[in-house]
DNA sequence: CTTTTAATAAAT
DNA sequence: TTTATTAAAAGT
């Protein structure tokens, strides 16, 4: 008898390991690992995935029986099952959690409730209610509102309630019409033609010439220039059959990619080639760091390991922060790689990320560029992965399951011995430090693409501007440069660093300060819904008229947001044109790209936006670059801000001056002589590293010691502060003393969306009894989950709020 | 002694 | 996550 070990759809501890289930006869040898299944566990019948086939079970009670197969080929390939163990183990996560991020939206399981009559009811309420059919499903019933008239009958056992599960993959197809007759038949029905029946004799001329391949209408239109009607005849004469044809949906389809050829070399950009490309060839696995300056070249050298790759006949994976910034990256892919590019981001439709998923596990594509989460891309033979930006946060998922891509694709390079390239201008410092320890091997460029010099960045001092009455969100310096570089019609771009910082309001009179109901936090005011939003919670409320503390009626209003920023700058400059890039202006679907090219088309002088536009902006016409506000990132109670800091500005600097045009940058900012923002001017990542790195060294941060954030929360802020202290004598109890706890602290935000937090950092070298206490802990912490009180574990956190 | 409620272990 | 079982508390 077959036994599949299957991982079901119940994230909780004691679920989170292989249950045992007999495979039925009929399915005997059809089922295979990775495979999602229906099964029974407990009550219900749910969704699993099968991680495992063998001939006999430990189990001793009787087994059920696997229901049914969810799919016709594997979800999850072998390695992606062996991935999501190791992983669910090293981030405190559940093996189901794991699993279901792997997959596209449309292959995870979604459950519906039906209502079903298990016993005689009466006609009134089998034809009034359920409209003469023996099931309703519950969606119905709640728009019809007669759940009140149900309770009576569940209560006698009249009718009871059943979820069941919901296959939601469904892919696209088109019609298509194919000829299943012999040539000799086709032959005979095109001698017994009429005279007159011009349009019959093309079709069965074309139904010859394509040999049984199966068109759509439209194919028969371009090809043969044959008409609908004339395709219906064949159907009705029987020489044509109607099929479907699975198709994909290509959200590039309307996009027309240049063709690009490689680009010669530098002689150091081909040093790091070749030094990379040795792995390649030995399939080695060896992960890269590879630092190079922005515009050094780095998409270049990418570009050309990952052709070697496809020569080998292997397959790619490319890690961008959030594609959907850096429209200029799918350009630069889909234009040297054609066809053989999949694209993975947020932006697309659940239907479309699910079609490039199958064109990717269907091997279609080899190449795949997306953002986080498609580093768990169903490809096979992979021969390169490559990670650019390798610093940014992005990487690391805050929600659960915590995973840092970078892991996984060193996981995934040592499981394919492949060779793993981090590319970063700033490497974040735990990637140099390793580089430094030779775990990783360090490849850099030093020159820029045409020995083009970096930027000269300027920082201003702003309390001198504020001493020379200067009450201008615009230095001086700033403001002259932008209308000089408005008269040479050159552009322009304005960074706004509006990390934990934002416009809020307060009374002149009393000082009052509207904050969030549901969490401790001011409210934002935003000015094109005119409202006050919270931006933890959503919650929403009317920009009040009267202080509801002193009925006064003199509000000031603070903070720098980027649509006060923007009044500000048309106040100073009326006839520049400016563009706003934020979170509001970007929210609809493709809204940054239409900013960028409307901007790249030269639409506008002026781009004022916040971080985003650090990224992916590469425009000949820029010359100089403003940072509004360099250290509002420099405060947060967070130990990677200076570097964070360092990291936005040299990136920032990078844009100015790609083309002929020499580029300038001013930086504005209140702490001038801040070593973060020192170096930055200096375009020194090497002296940032080695003061940041003593500093963290002092400090005990890391990468000198990893780190464990363990946080609580929970409605009533007592049961959280008790919680925590609980958990903080038993970590003191079972680690060693080379080991720091930090806290019991309040969170950074102390309370968001009713629940107050509570949180315990713990720094560590060397402690082996770490991962079983936490382990503990979150096991013991199970049952307290049904009384709302909810623990996390943060190994390696990456943000402090 | 029965009924109600809360806690908890188990799910193949 | 849901439910069956058990233990404890409240009611009669």
């Amino acid at each position: 008898m077959q036994v599949a070990k299957v991982i079901v759809d119940i994230p909780a501890m004691q679920t989170n390991r292989p249950f045992d289930y007999a495979i039925p006869p009929e399915m005997n040898e059809k089922l295979g690992k990775g495979m999602r299944v229906e099964v029974p566990f407990n009550t219900r019948v749910i969704q699993g995935f099968i991680t495992d086939i063998q001939d006999h079970s430990d189990f001793e009670g009787e087994l059920k029986e696997i229901i049914q197969p969810l799919d016709i080929e594997p979800a999850l390939t072998e390695e992606l099952i062996a991935l999501g163990e190791d992983m669910a183990e090293k981030i405190f996560s559940y093996r189901i959690h794991c699993y279901q991020t792997m997959l596209p939206t449309m292959l995870k399981a979604k459950y519906d409730k039906e209502i079903k009559i298990v016993d005689e009811v009466s006609e009134d309420i089998f034809f009034d209610l359920f409209h003469g059919k023996d099931t309703l499903s519950w969606d119905e019933a709640v728009s019809r509102g007669i759940l009140p008239k149900l309770i009576e009958l569940k209560k006698n056992g009249q009718i009871e309630v059943n979820f069941i599960l919901k296959n939601q993959a469904k892919s696209k197809t088109v019609s298509v019409y194919h000829s299943e007759l012999a040539m000799d038949r086709l032959e005979d029905e095109y001698h017994g033609l009429k005279k007159s029946a011009k349009q019959q004799k093309v079709l069965l001329e074309a139904i010859l010439s394509l040999n049984g391949t199966a068109l759509t209408q439209k194919e028969y239109k371009e090809m043969f220039d044959i008409s609908p009607q004339t395709i219906r005849t064949g159907v009705e004469k029987g020489w044509l059959k109607l099929s479907e044809r699975e198709i994909f949906r290509d959200p590039y389809k309307d996009k027309d990619f240049k063709r690009t050829e490689a680009l010669p070399l530098s002689a150091e950009q081909d040093e790091a080639f070749k030094k990379m490309n040795q792995s390649l060839s030995e399939e080695k696995h060896e992960v890269f760091l590879l630092k190079g300056v922005t515009g050094s070249g780095k998409t270049e050298v990418y570009l050309q390991l990952i052709a070697e790759v496809l020569q080998k006949g292997k397959t790619a994976l490319m890690l961008v922060p959030e594609i959907a910034l850096t429209p200029q990256m799918v350009h630069h892919f889909k234009g040297r790689f054609g066809d053989r590019v999949a694209v993975m981001h947020s932006a697309l439709s659940a239907g479309e990320k699910y079609d490039e998923w199958r064109k990717i596990y269907n091997g279609e594509a080899d190449v795949v560029v997306g953002a986080r989460s498609s580093i768990f891309s169903p490809v096979k033979n992979l021969g390169i992965i490559i990670m650019d930006e390798e610093h940014e946060s992005t990487y690391k998922q805050d929600e659960n399951p915590k995973y840092h891509a970078r892991n996984v694709a060193i996981w995934r390079g040592e499981y394919h011995h492949c060779p793993v390239v981090l590319g970063s201008a700033t490497p974040s410092l735990e990637s140099r430090a390793r580089a430094q320890k030779k775990v990783y091997t360090l490849v850099e460029l030093k020159g820029r693409f045409n020995q083009r010099a970096l930027p000269e960045v300027e920082v201003v001092d702003m309390r001198e501007e504020f001493k020379a009455n200067n009450r201008s969100s615009f230095s001086m310096v700033l403001q002259e440069k932008i209308a000089d570089r408005l008269t040479k019609r050159q552009q322009i771009v304005l960074m706004l660093n509006r990390r934990g910082y934002s416009s809020f309001i307060m009374c002149r009179d009393c000082g009052f300060v509207l904050e969030c109901p549901n969490c401790d936090i001011s409210l934002t005011l935003h000015m094109d819904s005119k409202t006050m939003k919270c931006h933890y919670c959503g919650h929403e409320e009317a920009i009040p008229h009267t202080c509801p503390k002193c009925q006064g009626h003199n509000f000031r209003y603070y903070g720098t947001g980027t649509q006060k920023i923007e009044e500000e700058l048309q106040g100073l400059f009326p006839d520049a044109r400016i563009l706003r890039m934020d979170v509001d202006t970007t929210r609809k679907k493709g809204g940054h790209e239409a900013i960028l090219s409307a901007f790249g088309r030269g639409e506008a002088d002026i781009l004022l936006g916040t971080q985003m536009i650090a990224k992916g902006l590469d425009f000949p016409n820029i010359t100089l670059v403003g940072v509004i506000n360099a250290d509002t990132s420099l405060g947060l109670p967070d130990f990677r801000a200076s570097e964070r800091t360092f990291q936005l500005l040299t990136q920032v600097s990078g844009r100015a001056g790609r083309a002929d045009l020499p580029g300038e940058v001013i930086v504005q900012s209140y702490n001038p002589e801040h070593y973060a923002i020192l170096f930055a001017q200096q375009h020194n990542y090497d002296g940032f590293y080695r003061t940041e790195m003593s500093l963290r060294h002092k400090a005990g941060y890391p990468p000198y010691y990893f780190a464990a954030l363990i946080s609580v929360n929970n409605p009533d802020e007592q049961k959280a502060q008790r919680k925590i202290h609980e958990i903080h004598a038993i970590l003191k109890k079972q680690l060693s003393s080379g080991t720091i706890i930090l806290g019991p602290s309040k969170g950074s935000i102390a309370k968001m969306n009713n629940r107050y937090y509570f949180q315990i950092l713990v720094k560590y070298k060397h402690e082996p009894n770490l991962h079983p206490t936490l382990k503990k802990i979150l096991d013991d912490s199970q049952k307290e989950n049904a009384r709302g009180l909810y623990i996390s574990i943060d190994s390696e956190p990456v943000n402090f709020f």
